[in-house]
DNA sequence: AATGAATGAGAATTCATTCAT
DNA sequence: AATGAATGAATTCTCATTCAT
């Protein structure tokens, strides 16, 4: 069992360097030998415990889309249970300095570059989508009914949440000068301000667990 | 001077040749002779017109950024003055068939996937990215202004909208079966609406040029 | 025959542009296109003239071989008939300005490097050799019957002549700091001087043609 | 250790196909598929050890210069220390079956067309040249110093011996039939016999060094 | 388990030659 | 005759994968 754990933590070491070297030199100029220098290890080793360096670049994506699932789940768990206070956190947890760094982000959208060609890596991000779909549309379905309000249609508006986010990203990343943390966050609270506006309107109470109702 | 049109008709063709040939094998599995294929020429011409692979790429991605310039002032060259209107035809435009279609869409992602680690990309990427934001958060100050919204933010909004466009781009890409171009335009009106309900809203008049006060 | 003319005219002007062509980038790195580049003509015309790169190789060789063998014979032709004075023509050609000069040398040298596996290369220089050393042999045998000197071989001393002269040329090439063409020249009469003390030695007179008995 | 020295002896073994290929093939045919064959690997192998086809001909043409020095040396060393039995090694040395023979005299030519384009060749050959030229210098001046003998620049003749041995090798490259070893080098002494006829004239004892006085 | 030398298929690039204009 | 775009075979270099130690 213990060799199993070793095993398991090579394997880890492995991910890690792989996301290390695509952070620093790319998706297409990733090699087994940069995988294997930024490890500190051979290059033997990699393809001793991957198959191959596809394999390699699979677990290594599952392992960042389990990541984020764990890290956000998290998050929410710790959170205020209101609605609002959910959301807030997920915001929150999506620029947050830990995970949505610009390492991690310029790895997703390395792998997304990629995926419309690479069948393992769309079934990841077609699960992760549906289910993270699925929680923000209960998330704003719970919002819209603890706050009486008509007319809105949850999962429009969920599509249109986690859209925002995957773009701001992506300006985060092409244009680190004109768009930071702090700016991300205000446009997606703009946004729900506007339909929201007792929970996110710029005199709501901010909508954080430890607020008084 | 038809020397010159041949000359510049072969580039146009072999940059063709170069999105259709991501579209169909990706990025990184594109190869020189998957471009000459595609364009019914010999490998040899291709660096014969470009100097390299990289500078194909490179011209490429050039075009398709201004392509999508110039598609997007013919757009709003065509509709209504009002900023409302005009919005409106930057989502049709954004969502269109004829050029945000699956495969300009995949290409362009392809590109962002690689575009930290290539500067001349990033360049691009970045003045691209400027000069709309300057366009969006113009229009939506004039949104502002002719409606007499209080306490909103043009610049935030801006990049808010243009950033769940791509991120849109994004879903559509990455799960086709849920997110569909009516399901988007629907999804960015839908926070529209809650900012700008006269304009946006479930009652509001259609936004097109040609609608009556 | 004017149209025949012009076509030599062609092609000596290719191979002019053949040779400043080698003398400026090298044997291996002389492309097709620099031959038409330094003649001022298109890469089409030179397949038209010579079948082939090879032929044009070859027709080059043997334009520098007859162009050395004519330059010769006209210096000896105008020296004075003694065989000293007809050494003493050799050595100043061979080292002149004009033919001698550091272009034509780089060429041939450039050449020699290639003949051992080019038959028709090998075969010119053979050619020239053999004619050379018998020239050059009869004239020493003369320079020993005149000068009455006794066992002397002019067969061994004509050949260790033309080495010197085309190891001194070597030399000019590769350190042209250290030896110039009037090192070159002393040195090949510090070796005559040995052997014809009379003719070459430092109290000898001049042995030009003009010089009295 | 025993990894260095293996590493040491591969790039020694693919320098020797590479000296090998050269004889066999010429510079300019010279593949690094030949290399490989003649060394008995793979072709990747090449690039492992170095970095390209350019660093291994650099690699090679300094183990010959090399080599020649080593071996010029040796021999040096084991001749009488007079000044006529040096001059006599270096003879023998230079005209030895061993080591100039058809094949390394080929490969010096074949360098030898290429050095004027070549900086890192012309820098081994400046330096080998100067060298050698220092050595004879020295050494023609101590058989004149030595023999009494007067009105001789030693640094002219050094100049022209070392010349006439580099043009001999090229005749016997060009001309096998016509000149042979003992041709070769009874051309040398036919020269040296007329300035120093004391050592090398036909009545001087041989001037090995285990001659009698 | 770990190493890193060795392999060889695969890709970009070069360039002599051809050929339509 | 002359041009230069087009071809495609040939070559160097890369790098994932293997395997002897």
């Amino acid at each position: 069992m213990s060799r199993e754990l070793a095993k398991e933590a090579r394997r880890r070491q492995l991910i890690e360097a792989t996301i290390d070297g695509i952070a620093r030199k790319g998706f297409t100029e990733l090699k087994i030998a940069d995988v294997a220098a930024e490890a500190g290890l051979s290059v033997g080793i990699v393809n001793f415990y991957f198959k191959s360096k596809d394999a390699l670049l699979i677990a290594t994506f599952k392992h960042l889309v389990e990541d984020y699932e764990q890290h956000m789940q998290a998050i929410l768990a710790k959170a205020g249970k209101s609605a609002a206070a959910q959301l807030d956190a997920m915001i929150e947890a999506d620029f947050a300095r830990t995970h949505a760094n610009r390492k991690q982000v310029t790895v997703w959208y390395a792998f997304w570059g990629e995926t419309r060609w690479r069948p393992e890596f769309l079934k990841l991000c077609a699960d992760l989508s549906t289910s993270f779909q699925k929680a923000t549309t209960e998330t704003f379905q719970a919002l819209i009914d603890e706050g009486g309000y008509q007319g809105l249609d949850a999962g429009l508006i969920a599509r249109g949440f986690n859209a925002m986010i995957d773009g701001l990203w992506l300006d985060m990343l092409l244009n680190p000068k004109q768009t930071d943390r702090d700016t991300a966050k205000a446009s997606v609270r703009a946004f729900l301000a506007g339909l929201f506006p007792r929970e996110f309107g710029s005199k709501a109470a901010p909508a954080n667990g430890n607020a008084a109702a």
